[in-house]
Order: structure tokens, then sequence, then C-alpha cells
DNA sequence: TCCAAACCCTTGGATGTCCTAGTATATTGC
DNA sequence: GCAATATACTAGGACATCCAAGGGTTTGGA
């Protein structure tokens, strides 16, 4: 990883802010700047655990979904729905993830449009152990305080609420 | 936007972790998850502003980078560290703000190896705008209480320091 | 009954991110 | 002074995301 900086930046463009005069709205923008850049890094350490089974967080995301399916298949449009991407991506990540050989396709039993995805044998045990290693390596050393998990939790849970993710 | 779901999926998530035996680390993963999600939602409003001035968020960030730097220029490589993104992403943004007649390039004067980015008139005033339209159409908007804020810009702050991006 | 509207998935195109490798320039060490 | 190493940027490739558009299937109202 690269050297650290010397300061926040951040920080910086929060002073940056309140010196042009957007004092009023500084503050959420670092807020908002400090989400994107959380992402990335807990993004980056996702994957790097996932890249030695072979996936990315988008297919390891519907490999998880499937494996909670009770039946071990979802029609495209719900796997799209629940992961909250657009469908596109979820074809994308269906592809890969068949020529994997991890998920197949098959039609519904009464809708000729809709398209199931289920899970292999293969797919069923990948998952187990992607989810094993993501625990260990990423969730049980989140960096994050117990509060704060918890803090984080109930904010962004009004937030996606608010922002129409669910009515709950 | 799409309909709201009837249930967070985030929490259900949560729960299966917990009926599956990994209730120690599915707190963390709830909210791991929360923050990719909070992120996209942000990142698709910021998007959604800067659209009419044909800007997208990467671009703008460099955009408004260079607008605070006392010279109205930057070295690439600086630019790569403040931002926090590959020096290949910096590269494909200066691209773009080029052919737009945002920014230019013009050698380092006593450096070879470097290229120092440049911004245009055009691109000053167009980094206004697009601050001004930012500011009051997402950070002054943001969804989050001014506590919340708070909390945010600690958790989150603490998060990075600890993740080695700066050491102040 | 039947056709228009709604819905589902896929294709093609644009953007952004990262990685690896390659070229050019600086700096360091002998 | 010169070779080895380090640094800076760019090119090409892999992935993911979104949007717009197209083709097939269902549904619902005239």
């Amino acid at each position: 990883m690269a050297t650290p900086l010397p300061r926040d930046p951040i920080a910086d463009a929060r002073l940056n802010w309140e010196r042009h005069g957007w004092s009023d709205v500084a503050a959420p923008m670092a807020a908002i700047t400090a989400i994107m850049r959380t992402q990335q890094i807990l993004l980056a350490r996702i994957e790097g655990v996932l890249k030695p089974f072979g996936l990315t967080f988008a297919r390891y995301e519907l490999l998880a979904l499937l494996s909670f399916a009770r039946s071990g298949a979802l029609p495209m449009n719900k796997a799209s729905a629940l992961l909250q991407v657009h469908p596109t991506s979820v074809t994308n990540a269906v592809d890969r993830l068949q020529q994997a050989g991890l998920v197949l396709r098959s039609p519904h039993p009464t809708d000729g449009r809709t398209t199931l995805i289920e899970l292999t044998p293969e797919g069923r045990t990948l998952a187990k152990r992607a989810t094993a290693a993501l625990n260990s390596e990423v969730f049980a050393q989140s960096g994050f305080g117990d509060q704060d998990v918890d803090q984080l939790i109930r904010i962004l849970g009004t937030f996606r609420r608010n922002a129409g993710d669910f009515s709950d």
C-alpha cells in the first residue's frame, strides 16, 4: 500500500470549503466524501480476499444471495431488485458464473419471460468457502469498534430508507 | 427510481448470517454492506447533478482539486495521491478533461518525467458552477442529520487513518 | 378475442477502476 | 562517469456499472 499522506485530504477539502464561504455544507461534503473513500478501501479488501476463489464482489454477492434462497434459485429480476443493481449487471455476473460452472440458467415454469438462476453444487460449495474467508479476513477485522458498527447501521439504515430503498 | 422493497435487504442478510452461526460477524457485515449501498446511492445523486455539466464524479474531483491549488496546476502523481486513485485513472480523467478544453498538460520545468495538469479558464469556471450545484442539490440535502454527519466524519476518519490513508 | 402496454432479459456502447507492462527521465552508488 | 535502481506517465486488457434499444412473453382493457 502507498505511503500515508501527511494530512487527511478530506479534512483539507473541508477547510477549503469553509475558506470559500461554503461552511454550511462543508461537514456533509466531508462525510459524503469519507463514505466514498471508505467504500473504496473496503471493496479493495474484499476483492483481495475473493480473488483466490476466482470471484469478484459482484459475483460473490449473487452467489451468496442464491445460497440463502430456500430453493437455491431466483429469477433474474428478483436478484436485481435484492442486490439493488441494474439488470444488465446481473446478466453480466450470471454469464461469468455460468461459464465457471457455479450457476445455471433455467426457464421459469410458468412465465416465459423469466429466467431462473440456479446454484450448482460447485457454486454452493464455493459460496460457503468464500463466505468463511470474508468472515474471518474482513468482517471479523472490520476496523470499526462495536459501538461504531451500531452507529453506522443506524445512520445508514435511516439514510437508505429515506432514499427509497425499502419501506420497512 | 424503483419501488421500495418491502423489507431491508441488508437487515435480512444480517439475519441470514445469524441463522448460519456467524453472529459474531453479522453486525460488521451489515455495516460494511450498508456503506457499499450508501456509496452507490450518493454516487448516483452526484452524477445526476454533474451530468448537465458534462462531468462525471471522477472528472469533477480532479477539477475541484486543481481549483484549490494555489497555482491552478498539479503534477499527475500529486493528483493521484491526493485523490487516492490509481495513476491510470488520473491519466484517463485528464485525457477527457483535456479533450473538453477544461485542463491542459504542460511539462514540469525541472523534472522531465513529470507532467503538470493545469486548469484552463473554462475549467475554472465550470468547476465553480458544478461545485455550486453539488452544494445546493446534494450536500445541502444530504439526508444525514447534523449529529450523524459528525458521527460519520469521526468513525470514518478513524477507519481511514487506521487503513493507512494518512498519519495526521 | 385481440392488440397495446407492461414486463423480462440481452446486446452494444460509454465510463471508471485496477493491474501489468513498457518507455522515458532522475537519482544513487560504485 | 556510468550502470543499476527508482520514479512518472501511458498503453492495453479485464471487470463492473449504467443507459438506450431491441426482441420475446404476458396481461388487461376495448
